[in-house]
DNA sequence: GAGTTTGAAACT
DNA sequence: CAGTTTCAAACTC
């Protein structure tokens, strides 16, 4: 809830919000402009404000509400509100009484923010000095809550703070042998890494410097402190840009994998070099260890062209990319304009937007890594390497001076402290997708390019806060295309990386990240994930995330199963007359791209990019929603450990409800019904059989449940039984005398048990569905039959093979 | 596989 | 916002 009033506005987080929350954001909806962020460095809004949206820096929560003043009482809207001098509060929301527990008391997560008077932007002192560069979510001592805790440093100076061990934290600043350097503190919290301030980049002709805290979140979970985290960072030559934000784009793309194991070590090896890599936990220690020897200097990024690195590495770069660019407009053909490592920059004439297009490595690798290993940062190269053991690296690259590739970091909205780029395009990049950072990619020449992939666009906010794949068309972009507010997208783009991407062996792929909440799920929960529309949660680093970065329809409830392709699986569309741009196609509406689909005239694709982000926008326009999912969790404070598949059920509901009319709620009409959910009040359906006592419902529910168990268990029984008959010699140990085996020469004791097995199952699920007596013992002998049939069939196909040889 | 039913999305 | 049309998936035969 949001409210406001007596000069502040609080926001009111759920338990899971507040636990998954490491900072927040607050921003106008209808402008997009970041109002507010928990880094402390704030802007003003001369808007008219009705609603604020709030998200978290790293969580996947993302909150429209509506403002209201306190006075006018909790539910009513303050229309016309401007924010003026207000402190925006965090805070957990308060349970009723006899709800509460020790983890969900209301508390106050920060006062994150003083908003400045309309109309008057804020600007940083000079001397840099008592500024709030960052505010560290830390755990309330008392309550158990993060509360932030705002980090005041010279810009100017160098500080090394370490707090005690108990917040669970360290904050390392590092002094530049360059005065006129800004300098970084590298925070590392239990949730995420805080690096600030730190100069982004700056186009030539501006010279100030922003202060720009990033955040790489690392959501380290607690239960696996104490970590380890050692960082040496990488000694340099002046007048280089070492650090920028490709490589903290990287960096936290590595980190964030690397965060899922728990342990990590950052290293230096060479000045051009941070590896990171797991390392031993240290035990009895609760707190971060942070070494550092001297920070990378951070360094606005000057007119350095992008060259190739190594003669490894495939380059196709102009040489003169701007007028190369120029004929490329002409030729109206797509143009890489630089190509680093894995990495091209594309330039399509005509679009709006920037692409990276990964390209094959020189080395080809089959496996993917098991970890990421490094990351490497250039000297020269406005770069950055991934390079994940046993796998390809990916280097991403960036060239201000051409405005080519911006990749933009977790950067908090206080872009408007500095003057905006002179050149204000759209540049698109690639989000980090925690769990499809690092397919390999086979092949190796440039013309087995993979195919070109729309990186997300990525505005002024932080990217950090938002699911992997997600998608913002930034305030500049909308800017030149008349679209005032961001449009927020889940998209899967990165998975669509995987998708293009070669075949990559099933056996080598990741393990599928946890479901959302770990209980083990009911078979109707399994046969929901099969029976409803068949896609995958978008993967998250965290359990918690995932759960809000499912796929539109479907939530979250178990580990996807990859394909051989390494791409989720998901059901080809059909779409014939919507072009795969209306919400009636369900590719476009996961926001993915339409891949081996059945659709005819399909516009989902990047051939037409241009279209389809005006689709997502028509989309967005109607319903700013549109494209969140539609199942909801609701506030779970359980742990995600001790929650049951029941419960999962349970805490689920669609958010605006159904409306059927004949279907009763129980056909996959029904989009509750077909979530495994049952109606709700927001329903609006006619004649509704889907609701808890419903006879109809539970004997639909039992049926589906039985008919699961069948195949389960009959899967089962009959792998067993297979592996058992294939296991059995070929030349069996007794023989009649005529020589002829015989097929009972097979039935060793582990064929029997497997048969008793089989038919146990079998007796089990009759009894289960409740059949008369005789119907059981008919499909116990039929089991029976069948198993006699495979028994039979083994022992001719043995026989037939020995009689050959 | 063709035709029908259904309800969400899109449109007016 | 309500009514209508369009659309694609679910369902039936």
């Amino acid at each position: 809830m949001t409210s406001q009033g007596e000069g502040h506005v609080a926001v009111e987080l759920d338990a899971m919000e507040a636990a998954a929350c490491t900072g927040i954001v607050v921003s106008n909806p209808m402008s997009g402009e970041i109002i507010a962020s928990s880094s402390g460095v704030v802007t003003s809004t001369t808007d008219t404000v009705n609603y604020l949206t709030v998200q978290s820096q790293n969580g996947p929560f993302i909150i429209q509400q509506p403002v209201k003043n306190v006075n006018n009482g909790p539910n009513v809207v303050n229309n016309g509100s401007a924010l003026t001098k207000s402190h925006i509060i965090v805070r957990q929301k308060a349970v009723p009484l006899g709800q509460q527990t020790t983890s969900n008391v209301t508390s106050v997560l920060g006062d994150i923010v003083t908003l400045d008077k309309p109309g008057m932007k804020r600007s940083l002192p000079s001397s840099g000095s008592n500024v709030i560069t960052k505010v560290i979510i830390t755990k309330n001592p008392a309550s158990g809550q993060p509360q932030p805790v705002p980090v005041r440093t010279n810009p100017q100076t160098l500080t090394l703070t370490s707090l005690p061990s108990s917040s669970n934290q360290s904050v390392v600043s590092a002094s530049s042998d360059q005065p006129e350097t800004p300098t970084k503190t590298v925070t590392l919290t239990s949730q995420g890494i805080v690096l600030s301030p730190m100069t982004t980049a700056s186009v030539p002709g501006t010279s100030t410097a922003k202060i720009v805290p990033y955040k790489i979140p690392i959501p380290i979970s607690p239960s696996k402190t104490p970590t380890k985290i050692t960082m040496i960072p990488v000694s340099r030559s002046p007048n280089k840009t070492t650090l920028n934000p490709a490589n903290i784009t990287v960096l936290s793309r590595a980190l964030n994998t690397f965060a899922q194991s728990g342990n990590v070590t950052l290293k230096a090896t060479s000045p051009s070099k941070v590896i990171i890599k797991q390392g031993p936990a240290p035990t009895g220690s609760g707190s971060l260890t942070v070494k550092t020897q001297s920070l990378p200097t951070i360094a606005p990024q000057t007119a350095q062209p992008i060259r190739a690195v190594a003669p490894s590495l495939q380059t196709v770069q102009a040489p003169n990319a701007v007028q190369n660019a120029r004929l490329a407009v002409q030729d109206k053909k797509p143009m890489v304009i630089n190509s680093v490592g894995s990495v091209q920059q594309i330039q399509v004439p005509g679009s709006r937007f920037h692409y990276v297009r990964l390209v094959s490595p020189v080395t080809t690798s089959t496996t993917l890594p098991t970890s990421l290993s490094v990351v490497k940062t250039s000297d020269t190269l406005n770069q950055a390497s991934v390079v994940p053991k046993n796998a390809i690296p990916i280097t991403m690259t960036t060239a201000p001076q051409l405005n080519q590739v911006k990749i933009t970091l977790p950067v908090q909205q206080n872009m408007p402290l500095a003057p905006k780029p002179a050149a204000t395009s759209v540049h698109r990049v690639i989000l980090p997708a925690t769990t499809t950072t690092t397919v390999p990619v086979q092949g190796a020449s440039v013309t087995s390019l993979a195919p070109i992939q729309p990186a997300p666009t990525v505005s002024i906010q932080n990217v950090s806060q938002l699911p992997p794949g997600t998608t913002i068309l930034s305030p500049s972009n909308a800017n030149i295309q008349g679209l005032r507010s961001f449009a927020l997208v889940p998209a899967s783009y990165v998975t669509q990386l995987q998708l293009n991407k070669p075949l990559v062996s099933k056996a080598t792929l990741p393990p599928p990240p946890p479901p959302p909440p770990s209980a083990p799920l009911s078979t109707s929960a399994a046969s929901a994930q099969r029976q409803t529309r068949d896609y995958v949660p978008i993967a998250s680093i965290d359990p918690v995330v995932t759960q809000y970065t499912v796929s539109r329809n479907v939530p979250a409830q178990n580990g996807p199963t990859l394909e051989a392709t390494g791409a989720r699986p998901r059901k080809p569309c059909n779409c014939t007359k919507s072009q795969c741009l209306k919400l009636y196609c369900d590719c476009f509406a996961n926001g993915e791209f339409c891949q081996n689909c059945n659709c005819t005239n399909c516009a989902n694709n990047l051939e037409h990019e241009e279209e389809r982000s005006k689709a997502i926008k028509s989309c967005l326009d109607r319903n700013p929603q549109a494209f969140h999912p539609k199942i909801e969790w609701r506030g779970i404070s359980t742990p995600n450990s001790l929650r049951k598949a029941k419960d999962i059920e349970g805490n689920r509901r669609h958010t605006k409800g159904c409306n059927c009319k004949r279907s009763g709620c129980l056909k996959n009409y029904c989009e509750c019904y077909e979530a495994k959910i049952m109606c709700s009040s927001f329903c609006k359906c006619f004649g509704c059989k889907n609701f808890e006592e419903s006879p109809e419902r539970k004997t639909l529910m039992h049926l589906a449940d039985a008919a699961e168990v069948r195949v389960q268990q009959q899967t089962a029984a009959k792998t067993k039984l297979s592996s058992q008959i294939s296991s059995v010699p070929s030349r069996p140990p007794t023989a009649p005398a005529s020589g002829e085996r015989l097929p009972f020469a097979l039935i060793t004791s582990d064929v029997a048990e497997a048969t008793s097995a089989c038919l146990l199952a079998q007796a089990e699920e009759a009894e289960r569905m409740k059949m008369p007596a005789v119907v059981q013992e008919r499909m116990v002998i039929e089991e029976f039959g069948r198993c006699l049939m495979q028994i039979i069939d083994s022992a001719n196909r043995t026989r037939t093979a020995n009689s050959v040889a």
